[in-house]
DNA sequence: GAGTTTTGATGTCTGCACACATCGGTGTCA
DNA sequence: TGACACCGATGTGTGCAGACATCAAAACTC
């Protein structure tokens, strides 16, 4: 056993949440759960404490531990997107993160190349045109790891913390793509350009050039990636008055 | 005490970490805490283990609990986010949630146009005219309570959780440009002018002028709050590489 | 220097006392 | 008789104290 009881009771409890077979209202025990997960209370304790951290239970005296509704779950961490993205909410999480980055990317360019180290700016470029290569080549795995690599660059030469944070968020959402089928063998020859145009832009300090170029593949990414997710239901989170 | 042991200790754990008191790299002792805290060993690990999920330390067996550096910090985190705003990271902080703003809600008010219920597009019209009302009145706290709304309305709006979810974190760059005595007494005319723009654009489900009526607020508003943080530095977050 | 032992910190378990929200019973008043 | 306010029993999270298990850094041996 690699992992600490801590942690897989947070795993239990995370996706038995997130996948619905602990729906929202679901009144649970401390007590009950040391038996079902054969742990001791203070494992317990502390993984309902992570659990509440995350916004996924709030615990009640005299009451237990109670399930929240899914606009409680604090929806950009990492653990949370992970485990959405292997349940029945993988389209709707999905497309939050495809609409996340195609907002965000655009501005990350213009960011970047107004801020971007040089050395940066050098292996965007590098980057951009290992994946003209790898594209031409028919190399998929090769492709996408280039893609994860160029992206992740970008949202990091933007200098902004929490575009840099999408970093990995980006990586499901391209590997995640790869899974459905939705890569062609050879990429979109137009696309591999804008990625060079894109990459050159920032190396010259081109903010509105970069912008652009950036808004045309995130473009191209949605209108390709929207066709999965037509059918998933939107959810409107009331907004908090008062406070 | 309202608030519980597991609360305060993190609350005096996070901000001394957030503000440096407790640089990166220090490492503490459970023991040490509880004597510090004057709290038992349970209340330090339960807080131990929340501050972990943040990404603000990490536990080693035989050495201790490390304070890991900013870029480990999850940035999207409210209470890390709560933690920098009244910390000496104040700066940079505000900037990274101004242009996350600045990307997000033009994409926000695009997908409001093409989704959103009905009620709440009178909401936001609503809103709108209030708030136009108050800035001729030079009404401020009014002014700026239906800010929030107005923009928190829009968010929830897009029908996208993440999008949604950047309500609170909105209302503390609003509240905190106030406090900066950023906001004139009577907010600019056009700026009152966009908002019904951006509103009624919703309203009629014109996904392109809503896009660009709120692109206008944004472009204003970072011109005017970029002043404060011409003097923040940029940091950038390595690429993580392989996995 | 490689392998082994020691050590010291977190990880896990358990029993107990306390705080306090909920529920049901009791008493009062109309 | 019925409605309502009060109050104590009950159960559950919160906090505490102490023990043992585990495991990796550090010291030691050869």
């Amino acid at each position: 056993m690699s992992t600490s009881l801590h942690h897989r009771a947070i795993e239990n409890l995370g996706t038995r949440i997130i996948n619905g077979e602990l729906p929202a209202g679901h009144v649970m025990l401390a007590e009950q759960l040391e038996g079902e997960l054969q742990v001791s209370r203070s494992v317990i304790r502390e993984a309902v404490r992570v659990l509440q951290s995350l916004g996924l239970v709030e615990t009640i005296k005299r009451v237990g531990i109670r399930v929240l509704p899914v606009n409680r779950w604090n929806p950009f961490d990492q653990q949370v997107i992970r485990w959405r993205l292997s349940s029945e909410g993988r389209g709707t999480q999905l497309r939050s993160l495809a609409e996340l980055r195609s907002a965000v990317e655009p501005a990350a360019a213009e960011l970047a190349a107004l801020n971007a180290p040089e050395s940066l700016r050098r292996e965007l470029v590098d980057a951009a045109h290992a994946m003209r290569d790898a594209g031409h080549a028919g190399d998929v795995p090769r492709f996408l790891e280039l893609d994860i690599t160029f992206h992740s660059l970008l949202l990091s030469g933007s200098g902004n913390e929490m575009f840099a944070n999408l970093m990995g968020q980006v990586a499901e959402t391209l590997t995640g793509r790869t899974m459905h089928g939705l890569m062609p063998d050879h990429p979109h020859e137009a696309a591999l350009q804008w990625h060079v145009d894109l990459a050159e832009a920032v190396s010259a300090g081109d903010a509105q050039a970069a912008r652009e170029a950036s808004a045309r593949i995130m473009g191209r990414t949605m209108s390709r990636m929207s066709e999965t997710w037509v059918d998933q239901p939107r959810v409107f989170i009331p907004v908090r008055r008062n406070s």
